[in-house]
DNA sequence: CCTGAAATGAAAGGCCA
DNA sequence: TGGCCTTTCATTTCAGG
């Protein structure tokens, strides 16, 4: 249901923004194969529609000093909704904390966390989220490296999906 | 050393185009307080130093049909470098595959992974990823719920920092 | 390395098909 | 809806401090 107000250009608008979201609108006209205004209506209609959620540069964490990446496995005392929803609103204070996901399973949250060094990171996890209300055990992982960190979705996914239907 | 070649305004044009990638130029010099052409240059130096290493639209995965999220934590039976990269190669070419990273600790790799549904991941999971050469465990955990999803780095954890060596 | 001005080119709105 | 035309505004280059 969700796509169905979706024609193939609306998706190759998507695809190509997803890309490069700074690509000027006859560039983006061009490509998707009509001309200017209608295209800039269009990528207005889904900015209002909610289909796109905003614009990023993508930043070099490493080149900018944020040498040191972690995953943090949460587990909570209590998994009330109110507790649940107190922690997230900590997670959304904490600068450090970039993404939080709730999950299924033995962990109740996973975070994705950024800091400068090591010893930034030890301060904020000793001094901050094991100290916090209601957290009952974190387990820590270091990135070492990265391999793949594409964003959004794999629009080829969709169209396969698409194709399928039709 | 990495961040010694830029000045405050710099910064300050990274911390402007991680929030909206897709600001006008003449709109962020106002903000970050220099005339349009000087600012044009130092977002160009920045995109080919390679602080910027692109710009995204970011969409709604699961209003685009994307349903499922999912982390999954594969261990392999050789982490001999060769095997490491190889499973590293065969993620970049897995579309569902969004992020993966090498771990420290018990486990090699952390993928992150949309899926339109359960059922496509399950198929990706049994058919492509616990087949794959050298994988020996995957542990799977289903999002729940997203509670914060922030682009980048904190660019305010930055500027502390900076002010605390000055 | 910046500002300010001038020319090219893109964005945004009106209007017709 | 998409395409065309017009106005407005941004981008880009250049002269000069």
């Amino acid at each position: 249901m969700p796509t169905t107000r979706l024609d193939p250009i609306d998706r190759k608008i998507l695809a190509e923004l997803q890309a490069d979201g700074r690509m000027t609108n006859v560039e983006l006209a061009k490509r998707v194969g009509i001309s200017a205004p209608p295209c800039l209506r269009r990528v207005r209609t889904l900015e209002e529609a909610g289909f796109i959620k905003g614009y990023h540069a993508d930043v070099d964490a490493r080149e900018l000093g944020f040498e040191v990446q972690v995953y943090a496995m949460v587990g909570l005392q209590s998994q009330a909704e109110s507790d649940l929803s107190a922690f997230e609103d900590l997670c959304r204070k904490w600068s450090l904390v970039r993404e939080c996901n709730m999950l299924n399973g033995e962990v109740d949250f996973i975070l994705k966390c950024v800091a400068p060094d090591l010893s930034t990171f030890q301060s904020f996890l000793t001094g901050q989220l094991l100290t916090a209300r209601n957290v009952a055990s974190v387990k820590t992982s270091l990135v070492i490296r990265s391999a793949k960190d594409d964003p959004g979705v794999p629009f080829d996914v969709l169209e396969e999906r698409l194709n399928r239907s039709a």
